[in-house]
DNA sequence: GTATGTGCAAACTTTTTGCACTTCG
DNA sequence: CGAAGTGCAAAAAGTTTGCACATAC
C-alpha cells in the first residue's frame, strides 16, 4: 500500500490525514504475523520517538472502528491487528503464537453455497472467518 | 454435567479434587455464553465468598493446560472460557458481544474431505474452528 | 506426611481516560 | 479559526506472582 493510498483511505471515512496515523497504517501494513499494540508502538519509536502510548491506542481504535484495519481473534488477553481487509482465514501454530493469513477462494465459494442451503436459525451470517490450528512444518 | 463426572474429570488428569475446582468447572457447564473469569468470580461468589480472585484464575489455567476447557478466541482483550470440548463451532454477534455454539456435523465432514484433497503447504492441520459472524434476529 | 493447592496482597501488563496543547483543513 | 487529534501522566482493567498457610491423598 503506497503512502498516497493510505492518505486516500484516511479521507474516504472522513478521518484526518495526521502523520502518526500515516506512520501507524504504514506500520501494521509492514509488520507481518498480526501485530500487538506493543510491537507496533515498538517498530514506530524506532522512527518517532515522540509519539505517545496513549495516541497509538486511541488511533488503533479509530482504525477499527473506520474499518481501515481488524482485530485478529485470538485466545489471549492481547490484541493484535491486520491490516488485509479482503476476506481471509487464519493458520494459528499452536506451539508458538504465529498466526498467518490464508486465502482461499475456492473454500469461500464451498462456504457460501453450503449455508445458501442450510440456514442457521434465527442468524443472519455476515462473515466467516476459519481459524485453522494446527503447526507449521519447518521447511 | 454431574458432580461424579465433574470429579472423575480431574482425577483422570492427575489434578487434586478441590472444592475451588469443582464449583469453577460447574460454574462454566452452567453459565451461558462463554463466561469471563470475571463473571466466573461473580457467580461462585454468590454461593462461595471465601474463593480468591487469584485461586480463580490460578485454575482456569490448570483447566485450560488439561483440557478439561477451552478458551474462546475473541477480538477483545479479555479471556473467555468454553466447557464444551466436543468439536463445534461459534456465532459471534456483531453488535452485542454474545458468542454462541453453533453444531454441524455435515459442515465438519465438509472441511474434513475438502481439506484431504487441498493441501496447505507447510502446515499440519489438527482442528478447525469457524468464526460466524453477523447479528442474531430477535426472535 | 508430603506434595499440591489456596488465600491474600502486591506487582505487572495492557488499555483507557482526562485535559491542556497542537494541528489539520 | 474551530473541530479534531496528540502528548502526557494518571488511572483502570485484567491477570500473574510469591509466599505463608491449608488440604487432599
Amino acid at each position: 500500500m503506497r503512502p498516497k493510498e493510505i492518505k486516500n483511505s484516511l479521507q474516504e471515512k472522513g478521518l484526518k490525514i495526521t502523520p502518526q496515523r500515516i506512520v501507524i497504517l504504514e506500520a501494521i501494513h509492514r509488520l507481518e504475523n498480526h501485530p500487538t499494540a506493543e510491537s507496533i508502538i515498538g517498530y514506530i519509536k524506532k522512527a518517532h520517538p515522540n509519539i505517545a502510548t496513549g495516541t497509538v491506542y486511541k488511533i488503533l481504535n479509530v482504525l477499527v472502528e473506520n474499518d481501515l484495519i481488524k482485530r485478529v481473534t485470538t485466545e489471549r488477553d492481547i490484541m493484535r491487528y491486520d491490516a488485509v481487509l479482503e476476506n481471509h482465514h487464519h493458520l494459528y501454530d499452536k506451539k508458538s503464537d504465529a498466526i498467518r493469513d490464508y486465502f482461499d477462494g475456492e473454500l469461500d465459494k464451498l462456504l457460501m453455497s453450503y449455508f445458501e442451503k442450510k440456514k442457521i436459525p434465527n442468524f443472519r451470517i455476515e462473515d466467516i472467518v476459519l481459524e485453522i490450528k494446527g503447526r507449521f512444518k519447518k521447511q
